[in-house]
RNA sequence: GCCCCCAUCGUCUAGAGGCCUAGGACACCUCCCUUUCACGGAGGCGACAGGGGUUCGAAUCCCCUUGGGGGUACCA
């Protein structure tokens, strides 16, 4: 390729990596693979009240975690602070910007006049053409201006969004002249603001393609009336959905779970969310199935079948997914997760890598989170309390007779599941009782409870470590 | 308020004028497998927001209405 793909992620630090950033992240990363281009990270933090070092690092944590990788070394914006000014003296220069003494006060009051005559509410571009003079006075009467970059009412800023195709916006909609630095004394240039930054870097880092939510489609207007002035060229832009709350609102930190490093806690595997997250807005192309991984993604992703209404987070569907992200991994690989958090709720594993590996087969139909794990193989690692069914299943007429019979026939050496079926049949026939009564009131007396994983194979992994004699007893 | 965007089962979506009696996935229900639960398998329930056009023919194109969302900072 001639003129390379290269897309940028460009999240701000003032919070933990978001879902919906991360789902940008994945739009980006998949658009970048599918073309064989670069995928690249910028860490806006040019709000320095708001930006912390440990957002920076939980972003990129949780992007490695997802495997979204990048190439190179993140751009941090605040240390690009001259090229910035540079572009905004360029501006200032050739006239497209211009400095502005309003007041906070006098704006805020001409906004609630506008807001009462029931009008936008925007700037009204009235130091646009102040003379050297008025200028003085101002400076003189101690004010310090912002500088406002000059937008044009009659003019139509289109372009033609790979999501939306044709867009168009007017000027005249775009609020009057937008502030382009912040407010500082008038021989300097205050902090750079957002559009301005986000046009220079992204114009500085070469980026083709400018992909993120819909959110910024108004930004996205303004951005390229700065384009223009400042002679970049311009990229495409690719305008995704956004991902819905329940209530069908922009997912915001209040709705709960919404960080990556959550989820992750949770117990959700990244393989499972990325699938998620790519589902939600693309739909893969027919035959290709809905669980896949982000290499397979990667191949046939485009924005052609990337939906423009917004879609509502389901939990019920990512758990699905999540369980069957656990399963087909295969029981070494469901081991070596479950064990750190085996040992960190305190159970004895670690020793018997065999044993624990049958026992991850015998759990993973029946996880959906990974830490479900955790509680349900509790009961292998310490004889459990009996639950009131367990007690209730004990009590039943010929129970423990059943488990006496048994206990009598229970060999010290290994034992094979026919042998199992076998003995299980004898003890029941012995003590006069159907063997389901016999198998329920093992179930009971073995793992505290009455539902769970396969009878047998719980037993026999128990068996193995000589822990079924000791709580069949317990229950005599 | 103003501007922009969006609109198919409860949810995510397929559908680019006739392949639609609208397909799939999740959820839900039933059955099978299984002396439990889960997994798995087979079925079932379930949608084109409404109204006008255009057309021989519209879920698909146009308009209006309604509904929903986003934006409207000296945040990003």
């Amino acid at each position: 390729m001639v003129s390379p793909c290269r897309v940028r992620l460009a999240p701000s630090p003032t919070g933990t990596l978001h879902i919906g950033t991360a789902r940008t992240a994945v739009f980006n990363w998949l658009f970048a693979r599918h073309h064989g281009g670069s995928f690249l990270l910028r860490i806006e933090d040019t709000d320095r009240e708001r930006s912390k070092q440990e957002y920076t690092d939980n972003i990129l944590e949780g992007l490695r975690w997802l495997g979204l990788h990048w190439d190179g070394e993140p751009v941090i914006q605040s240390e690009r602070l001259d090229s910035h000014r540079q572009a905004i003296q360029q501006l200032l220069d050739s006239g497209h910007a211009y400095r502005c003494y309003a007041t906070e006060e006098e704006l805020t009051a001409m906004r609630e006049a506008q807001t009462a005559s029931r009008q936008a509410p925007r700037y009204d571009n009235r130091h646009r053409q102040l003379s050297p003079e008025q200028q003085a006075a101002f400076i003189a009467s101690g004010r310090e201006p912002v500088i406002r970059f000059r937008i044009d009412d009659n003019r139509t800023i289109t372009w033609t969004d790979l999501v939306r195709g044709e867009m168009s916006w007017s000027g005249s909609d775009l609020g009057g002249d937008m502030v382009i630095a912040r407010r500082a004394p008038s021989d300097r240039i205050g902090d750079p603001l957002y559009n301005l930054v986000v046009v220079v870097d992204d114009a500085a880092m070469a980026i083709s393609h400018v992909i993120r939510g819909e959110d910024h489609i108004a930004n996205t207007a303004k951005q390229l009336l700065l384009y223009e002035a400042l002679g970049y060229p311009i990229p495409r832009f690719a305008h995704t959905p956004l991902i819905l709350n329940q209530e069908g609102r922009k997912l915001s930190k209040r709705d709960g779970v919404t960080s990556i490093s959550d989820f992750r806690r949770m117990g959700y595997t990244a393989e499972a969310l990325a699938n998620y997250m790519t589902l939600l807005g693309w739909s893969p192309p027919e035959g290709m199935g809905e669980r896949f991984s982000l290499d397979q993604a990667a191949e046939r992703f485009g924005f052609e079948r990337v939906n423009r209404a917004g879609a509502r987070f389901d939990w019920d569907k990512l758990n699905w997914l999540n369980g069957q992200v656990l399963r087909e991994q295969g029981p070494d690989l469901l081991r070596l997760q479950l064990l750190p958090l085996w040992q960190a709720a305190g159970f004895e594993a670690g020793g018997d890598p065999d044993w624990e590996t049958d026992l991850s087969e015998l759990l993973s139909t029946s996880l959906t989170l990974l830490a479900d794990g955790v509680e349900q193989a509790r009961p292998f690692f310490s004889t459990p309390e009996l639950e009131e069914t367990a007690s209730a299943q004990l009590a039943m007429k010929g129970a423990r007779p059943a488990l006496e019979a048994l206990l009598e026939r229970l060999p010290v050496e290994a034992l094979s599941a026919e042998q199992a079926q076998i003995l299980l049949g004898e003890s029941a026939a012995a003590a006069g009782v159907k063997k389901g009564l016999l198998m329920k009131t093992l179930r009971a007396a073995l793992l505290g409870r009455l539902q769970g994983p396969d009878l047998l194979a719980s037993w026999l992994l128990l068996h193995r470590r000589a822990e079924d004699r000791n709580r069949i007893q317990r229950c005599l």
